[in-house]
DNA sequence: ACTTGTCCTGTCATGTCGTCAGCTTACAGC
DNA sequence: GCTGTAAGCTGACGACATGACAGGACAAGT
């Protein structure tokens, strides 16, 4: 899909020259995890990969062309998010089992993406079209099996409830939840309530209803 | 309160210093909303202000000591937001209208303190805790108050709920919708429904009922 | 061993960062 | 008005990041 791996001259990479580029990679995504974005320099990243600054520039235009590379196979990552909801019984107690599995699911990826998914957030809200897209396809990977969800249930019991808008509001609060859990636990929710409010909130909006105990 | 304005190497500031002080703010402020973070440079900043490099690092230490200055000054106005709750009923016909303000309130402040409640975002994120500091402020400057309207409310009603949490719960959504309104709009959400969707869930977390139509 | 095309780096011009000595300006005390 | 003192500002500098290029190193096939 992606077509041959090219450098920024146009020359295709061999073997050797695209495990330097994926060293490069991995380098950038550990330094993006260590210090604040702001400080990423392309001297530190080439240093922790043994290289020379001058062979990042062969294989990315700058840092920001690198960071969108790593976001993009994020994004493609995220597509196993779907299989939290999808063909998923909504059912009584199975109904929360599921709600439950794609909270955990879902706070596993981002913290597993912590660093990456933070830049992404500031792109796209610095109105960055790339960024935005490449988030919005994460959440889009919850977002659109849940919206199937909530008109599957829910709409059953109200016609006036906006499946998309639900399905947007509960995957909103799950990636505020994931991004700045610390504020949760400041406002007193412990963090071993964390996931099971979350759950029941998710529960909430997708059936309408409460949850059996 | 703060006590004088002081140079980085001691020296108390005087009229004309303060002046030129504010104005490096400002155009700060200014570039923080034209540019990507990462790109805000230092002699940028001066050059906009009329002044050299060297008259910044008289009165900041770098770029983040003169942003967390701006985020602290914001974090002060944000007090204001206290009054779209305090006091408010939440009953009924009133108790709807309280919402719509509450939500109108807070996205017009969020979108006037756009740019650097980004960096603060970002910050916050990235767990330097002064930013994370200044982002509690700001979004419990709404929390703690709603937190009592929920406990006045819901409260009656269901004992098991906790109203930090759902308070919070809340605000992160008015948070997430404020910093990232287009997701919703690409969710479907059109634009003058997204302010009535989101007073409806906020009235729904407060009272635990459906409003009165 | 030679050729070919990929891969990497030394080096350079440009520009930013952050600091300092020193010049200018404001002002209080006489 | 004169002078001393502190505030205010900048030119200049060493250190470092950026980005481009030419050419050397290397692997693979002949």
């Amino acid at each position: 899909m992606t077509g041959q791996v090219r450098t920024v001259d146009g020359r295709v990479a061999g073997r050797r020259g695209q495990e330097t580029r994926q060293k490069l990679l991995d380098c950038l995504r550990e330094m993006l995890s260590t210090s604040p974005y702001r400080d990423v320099k392309v001297i530190d990243v080439a240093r922790m990969a043994g290289t020379s600054p001058a062979t990042f520039y062969q294989y990315f235009p700058d840092v920001e062309g690198a960071v969108l590379e790593i976001a993009e196979e994020m994004a493609e990552d995220s597509g196993g998010l779907k299989e939290l909801v999808d063909g998923k019984s909504w059912a009584g107690k199975t109904g929360f089992t599921t709600s439950e599995e794609l909270v955990d699911g879902f706070l596993a990826f981002w913290r597993k993406n912590d660093a990456i998914l933070r830049v992404v957030t500031l792109g796209a809200a610095e109105g960055d079209k790339r960024f935005f897209k490449i988030r919005m396809k994460v959440l889009n990977s919850v977002a659109a099996p849940l919206t199937e969800a909530v008109r599957n249930n829910q709409g059953k019991t109200d016609k006036t409830v906006e499946a998309p808008a639900v399905a947007g509001a509960l995957v909103s609060l799950l990636a505020a939840a994931a991004e700045h859990g610390k504020a949760f636990t400041s406002w007193g929710v412990k963090v071993k309530d964390l996931k099971p409010n979350l759950a029941l909130q998710v529960y909430l909006g997708v059936t309408g209803k409460k949850p059996p105990k």
